[in-house]
DNA sequence: ATAATAAGATTATTCATGTAATCCAAAGTA
DNA sequence: TACTTTGGATTACATGAATAATCTTATTAT
């Protein structure tokens, strides 16, 4: 997994937007963002090369815009938050993290049955 | 649940000293804070003041030093980081969150046999 | 009694972040 | 062709956070 660099909120939310319309013109994520969020366009484009800095993005010229891509994958993101949230929070400690969940967020009966067969499933690999 | 201001990762560190030990001396969280970081006394005495002025802690006097104890519950700041990770990283989504967790974390079949008890006796309050 | 020490209070520096505005060049428009 | 618009690049400024050093005052050791 590529080391993801620090990626600060506003980022992340810039990067959500490449993460989905893969690839995307400054425009369209200013567009996208203008509805969200009260940032002026020039804040949006600070951001992006905020991104481009860290390498947290890429892109290719089409015409005299470009066009931005993801470098580093969601998936590797989600993976390196919850770690760090995990370490910070509960010491690295998974079970009690769950539990906690579990026990403060609201999930439906459903959820949680869902959520039995996925745990049976992975011990059955284990 | 009182309002949770926003702590900081170095001040967290602290205030992960104040809730163990309570109630505590500067003296003493220097102490115990100077063997898991290389911070200066000094350093740590900012962050006690932070915290004072953000009123997560409070203290007594003792003598001439002060006994800090904490004015949030460790309990109430988990779960307002919980709640912020959530929010942020699964777009509040609980059970994808679970998910993730039980399949990019460790867990042995321990904890997965426990996990899944612990589940099962949550479903019987539903 | 005076000097050194040690709490706590105040002040300082640097870097990241939020939030933009300004500058420059290319491209479209009158 | 001159003028305006628009992308991207550069620069700006305020606040928070990490990381301390200095200042003040009270206490302890000589």
């Amino acid at each position: 997994m590529k080391k993801i660099p620090a990626i600060s909120e506003a980022e992340h939310q810039v990067m959500k937007v490449i993460w989905k319309d893969n690839p995307v013109m400054a425009s369209e994520i200013i567009n996208v963002l203008s509805e969200k969020t009260d940032w002026k366009p020039k804040t949006i484009k600070t951001l992006i090369n905020r991104l481009l800095t860290k390498g947290a993005i890429g892109y290719e010229k089409s015409g005299r815009e470009y066009n931005y891509y993801p470098v580093i994958e969601e998936t590797d993101f989600v993976k390196t938050e919850s770690r760090i949230f995990l370490k910070r929070v509960f010491e690295g400690a998974t079970k009690p993290m769950l539990v906690s969940m579990v026990e403060n967020e609201d999930l439906t009966l459903d959820d949680l049955d869902e959520l039995r067969e996925y745990i049976m499933e992975k011990k059955k690999g284990k």
